[in-house]
DNA sequence: GTCTATACACCGATAGAC
DNA sequence: GTCTATCGGTGTATAGAC
């Protein structure tokens, strides 16, 4: 009842430490840069100037060491959704953050990945299932403020543009743009209506 | 000027012939069961009974192979949304398909792989911009048929619907399901609106 | 067309010195 | 804590026989 069918008794750097983070930090931009193939020990050693070992000593595995950067991210992401959803202008500012914090490229490969690390999954739907509820929240808070606005329920409004933020996010980074101008003016008119 | 960085002159086998499709189908298979970081040559290969090497006369590099798979399988989705979209209710035939027709998982291994392969995020632009077109025209004759029932240009609606039918798509397949019992109701009233 | 055999690179993970 | 050194496995791709 250790850990996995990791090496019996080995030592293990602490979590939170500078050098914890700079791995993490490391392996978070090849994953956006070259992608998860290229997602390796040797690699992340090499780009903030250890040894291969090191990583080994923070991490117990590779999947380990993924599953601990997408947590550390989405924790963040989480604070800045609570930050947002209590801000003066809720909406707006979850509809920046959905649109424009997380790079697709990046949510791409932890969906990939996702597909075949089942701890990661299980963080993926942590994660939405959180964003979600406190964008659901602030959603019916403000259509409360102003009844009579929106006749579609506030899960239905979250879903939504969590899917069409995506998506605009994913095809702007490809290079495909139409039909882009015309939603975000729906959207800003929506907004205006809920939140002025 | 004869293909890439590849031996001089391999020999090749014919595309479209029998085995070709039958590499392409066990590619497709351990894409979407396994991830793209199980797409290997020698898996293929296993996968339909011939030897590693077989594979490279099939096709020059790895990268040609995901770039045909791809090429194939959006051809066929042309297909079917061109075929849909003359239908008698072409709107639903068309969100039948966005929302059924393709596996999440192997779109994200796909966004994925189109990070890193030139080639292939090539082929999936051109694969968005021709669905996306194809729908828009469907959605402009049904809301012509049905006029005043809509004020979102059809762009629009095709952006959205592909974006939120993506996303239920991947969703469900994680296992989340909040706010879909809702959002599907929403679209099926949508489509009541403008197809009856 | 399909095969055997192989070159060569890179990966995850570990042993154990300092 | 960080290192050198290394094992065993697997990958792409090729040479060349049948």
């Amino acid at each position: 009842m250790t850990e996995k069918k990791v090496g019996p008794n080995r030592r293990m750097g602490p979590p939170g430490s500078e050098i914890w983070h700079a791995m993490l930090d490391g392996a978070e931009n090849i994953l956006c840069e070259e992608g998860h193939a290229a997602l390796t020990s040797r690699r992340i050693a090499d780009r903030i100037g250890v040894k291969q070992r090191l990583v080994y000593y923070y991490f117990h595995t590779m999947d380990d060491l993924i599953v601990a950067m997408f947590r550390r991210s989405s924790e963040r992401d989480l604070r800045r959704l609570e930050e947002a959803s209590r801000s003066e202008a809720p909406l707006r500012q979850l509809w920046e953050i959905c649109f424009h914090s997380t790079d697709a490229r990046l949510i791409s490969e932890y969906m990939a990945l996702a597909n075949r690390l089942t701890e990661l999954r299980a963080e993926v739907i942590r994660f939405i299932e959180q964003s979600r509820a406190i964008q659901v929240r602030a959603i019916c808070e403000a259509v409360e403020r102003r009844p009579g606005k929106s006749r579609i329920p506030a899960a239905v409004i979250a879903m939504m543009a969590t899917s069409i933020g995506l998506s605009l996010n994913r095809e702007e980074q490809l290079g495909v743009r139409s039909g882009h101008a015309e939603t975000f003016a729906v959207l800003e008119a929506f907004l205006q209506e809920l939140e002025g």
